[in-house]
RNA sequence: GGGCCGGUGGUCUAGCGGCUAUGACGCCACCCUUACGAGGUGGAAGUCACAGGUUCGAAUCCUGUCCGGCCCACCA
């Protein structure tokens, strides 16, 4: 038979690209008998090249999907794009130096970018061997997309859940635009703890309050003290003056406060943090609005208006410290609210009160919770991130943003009374007509809304989407599988249970997988500027696909970073050889015509039926490491290792049939279970050597049955191994080669029996002449004893 | 500060109540066997983080400590 000496990865690979597509093999029956398995699957954001990150994500798709459809399942892996964004803009405002305000353009320049981004995705995608049905392939910039998305919000709007309100939104003066909670959070950071005198109303005396924001000074609305702290007892309820402004404001006993940090009096402006905004509500205090989107003061700001928050400090600062008013400064490191999901703007967070389209997500933080315990969890204890995360939430979605590349709004509004209109999507709202003229409360003039949504909008309904529920058919709703990492827990799983539920009343997925991060090799977050970046199309061009994906699979433990080890890539790539020098074998030796089977027979495949066991039990726990070393670990070390070198005699010199019939069987079980790891090569070998007897691809195949053990041959099997490997030591240590003949051997065991089933496999592995049964002393291993004549 | 996860030869890893603790990489010695030197055989290397406890029996279960990692949290 026809077997190259090598295999070559790019050959193969392209060619069987053809092959799987040419035939469609990975589509979706929608009339199949078979049940249904329904992966929700991720649109990447595509911005950018792909990443570790992104191929191990698509291996474990592709995996559990071909997996899947060996175990007879119907299954449905689409594929979509995630367009819209901040990203893409900035990347279109530098690259195309088109500016955002002449819209259409700039539109149109985002889209071109996105679709150069999806094309190099999908190669990458393609050549990995991913097999998705890509007649089923969407993105959420097609106004068709768009036109779902705006029917759920004005679902949610007609529900009430949806609504326009004022409130502080937490601000990105770099980026122009409001963030949702999700995307902010604590960044340490250096700074300085200023602290300012402020004269007592009537009085000689004066208060000092410690702030690290002194540029918030025209803002503040009141000072407070803990009750219970005996140097401003007396304080309490009298009022300060705010210097420069010459504004009272009062002093305030509020138990919140720490009396042990700075002077235990703090100011509260509106607004510098959280706090704040908490602190304003519940003592009802004024509100005065002092910064500009862009990050510069207003008017409100007196002599400072005009200046950027970091100027102010710095004139403020001054300003104080000519009339005597800053008593000390001390550096201090704490923590500064900043824009961290995006790593490279990182800007600190300011509070500005806007009216802001909101889902008013804090009701069902209850449901949201129920529903996670609904979902089996992979690993389980991701759960806890969730719903520790909705229970801590205490603020609503808002879900508007100041940009252009985005799912627009759909929603009209009366300019002056503020009443709601919705629009018929698909619509955009900041160009199209409004619905009705005028106000049909107040008569006055209807206007379109011009924010666009939150990208997560688009994002969270992914279930409804490639389920079909979304053109009306629910047979696929809910989904079978969301596979993603766990950085994006509190974004994409929290806000796809929120929005599929509140659309449907039930869980969007059965079973949430859990991947890891793929960090550097160093153990650090890949960055360019650490130079631990390892990119995937490296060691695509020079080992190939099956490499790649089973490098990232040792990798990926459920829920777990890991760093990536080109030890593992190399483990990969010498298995991939492994597996086709065995197969180059088997293809010169096995037979397909059964045969009974001998002890060493009985033994190997016994072997194999419990590999196939475990193998089952780790694939059905998405343990894909473990099952991966199970059967890297059975083919090479029991397979070829042990049974080919047992069986070489019989094979070369009588072609024994039982031996060429076990071969066969072990192989073609073999390849089987590494067909949903490794694609390309299972596929090369089964065309090669058992495509006459089965589907037109291993990828068509069954899952192989596991069988029952047979411990009584397991055990016979680990005799003869014992007494082999007794043999080939006592050759090593006199260094004779392994086919070195020896005239006779003695072996002392308790299995007589056993002994003498394999007698000839001992003779004809070993070259030994004589196989003897009796008292021996001279080699021990595992209480069996061996005495040796050369 | 709260929560979660983990700590197994030099490095990575399996085991998660019961045979002498799995395997890989690396290291040492050897073999040259007609699938594979991207081989093969043999070997050295571990008090399974530490301390208690439960049990006939603990790497495995419980408690505490130490050390890492991640997530969350308003100390201005």
């Amino acid at each position: 038979m026809d077997f190259p000496k090598r295999y070559d990865p790019k050959e193969v690979e392209e060619r069987l690209i053809k092959f799987w597509e040419e035939n469609s093999f990975f589509r979706f029956d929608p009339v199949s008998e078979k049940p249904a398995f329904v992966i929700d699957t991720p649109p990447p954001f595509t911005s950018g090249v792909p990443h570790m990150g992104h191929v191990l994500w698509w291996t474990w798709n592709d995996l559990i999907a071909r997996y899947k459809r060996m175990r007879g399942f119907n299954v449905l892996l689409p594929q979509g794009w995630d367009c819209h964004g901040l990203p893409t803009e900035l990347k279109v405002e530098k690259h195309y130096g088109i500016d955002k305000s002449r819209k259409e353009e700039f539109l149109k320049a985002c889209r071109e970018w996105t679709e150069k981004c999806i094309e190099r995705m999908k190669s990458r995608m393609v050549r990995l061997g991913y097999s998705a049905d890509w007649s089923r392939e969407y993105s959420t910039d097609t106004e068709e997309y768009m036109a779902f998305v705006q029917k759920t919000l004005i679902n949610l709007f007609k529900k009430g859940i949806l609504k326009r309100t004022e409130h502080p939104v937490f601000w990105c003066t770099k980026c122009g635009t409001s963030l949702a909670k999700a995307e902010v959070g604590y960044v340490e950071r250096e700074g300085t703890l200023y602290y300012l005198r402020f004269p007592i109303s009537g009085s000689e005396k004066h208060i000092t309050i410690a702030t690290t924001r002194p540029e918030l000074l025209p803002a503040c609305v009141a000072i407070f003290v803990h009750p219970d702290d005996e140097r401003y007892a007396d304080l309490i309820g009298k009022k300060a003056i705010v210097p420069i402004f010459n504004r009272e404001v009062e002093i305030i006993a509020n138990p919140d406060v720490d009396p042990g940090f700075g002077t235990g009096a703090v100011y509260l402006c509106t607004y510098g943090d959280e706090s704040d905004i908490k602190w304003q509500k519940r003592y009802s205090l004024p509100c005065v609005r002092i910064l500009n989107e862009d990050g510069t003061l207003n008017g409100n700001a007196g002599p400072f208006a005009g200046l950027s928050v970091e100027d102010a400090r710095i004139k403020v600062v001054e300003e104080l410290g000519a009339m005597g008013l800053v008593e000390r400064e001390e550096r201090l490191t704490h923590r500064v609210l900043c824009h961290t999901e995006r790593q490279n703007c990182m800007n600190p967070i300011e509070f500005i009160p806007k009216k802001q389209w909101c889902i008013e997500a804090k009701r069902f933080a209850d449901d949201v919770i129920r529903l996670a315990g609904e979902i089996k969890w992979n690993p389980e204890h991701m759960k806890t991130r969730l719903v520790n995360w909705v229970r801590s939430m205490d603020w609503d979605w808002i879900i508007s943003r100041q940009r252009v590349y985005g799912t627009p709004i759909p929603f009209f509004y009366c300019e002056k009374c503020e009443f709601v209109v919705p629009g018929e999507p698909f619509v955009d709202p900041s160009r199209d007509k409004p619905p009705v003229e005028t106000c049909p409360e107040c008569g006055s003039r209807i206007i379109g809304e011009t924010d666009v949504c939150d990208g997560w909008v688009d994002s969270s309904i992914t279930p409804l989407v490639v389920s079909g529920y979304w053109k009306g058919e629910n047979g696929l709703y809910p989904t079978s599988l969301r596979q993603q990492g766990h950085d994006i827990i509190r974004t994409w799983a929290y806000y796809t249970i929120l929005r599929c539920y509140l659309e449907t009343g039930t869980v969007p997925w059965r079973e949430i997988l859990i991947n890891g991060m793929i960090l550097g090799p160093d153990g650090r977050e890949m960055h360019k500027s650490l130079g631990n970046v390892v990119e995937p199309d490296e060691i695509l061009e020079k080992h190939g696909a099956d490499t790649v994906r089973v490098g990232l699979i040792l990798l990926g433990v459920l829920g777990k970073d890991a760093g990536f080890s080109w030890k593992d890539t190399e483990f990969a790539f010498k298995f991939v050889t492994k597996l086709w020098n065995v197969s180059r074998f088997a293809s010169a030796h096995m037979s397909n015509i059964p045969a009974p089977e001998k002890p060493v027979d009985r033994w190997i495949l016994s072997r194999l039926a419990r590999t196939v066991k475990d193998v089952t039990k780790a694939m059905e726990e998405y343990q894909f490491n473990v099952a991966f070393t199970k059967i890297h670990d059975f083919v090479w070390h029991e397979f070829a290792d042990n049974y080919i070198e047992f069986v070489k005699y019989r094979l070369y010199d009588r072609e024994d049939p039982s031996a060429r019939y076990t071969l066969y069987r072990c192989l073609f079980t073999i390849i089987r279970l590494l067909a949903p790891f490794m694609p390309f090569v299972t596929e090369e070998i089964y065309q090669r050597l058992f495509r006459s007897d089965g589907p037109p691809s291993v990828h068509l195949c069954s899952w192989p049955e596991s069988g029952e053990p047979d411990g009584k041959a397991e055990k016979t099997g680990e005799l003869l191994k014992t007494i082999v490997s007794l043999l080939r030591s006592y050759k090593s240590s006199r260094k004779m080669p392994l086919n070195a003949k020896l005239s006779s051997i003695t072996v002392e065991c308790e299995d007589r029996n056993a002994l003498f089933e394999i007698e000839e496999d001992i003779r004809g592995i070993m070259k030994v002449e004589k196989v003897k049964f009796g008292e021996a002393s001279e080699l021990e291993a595992d209480g069996i004893r061996i005495d040796v004549r050369p």
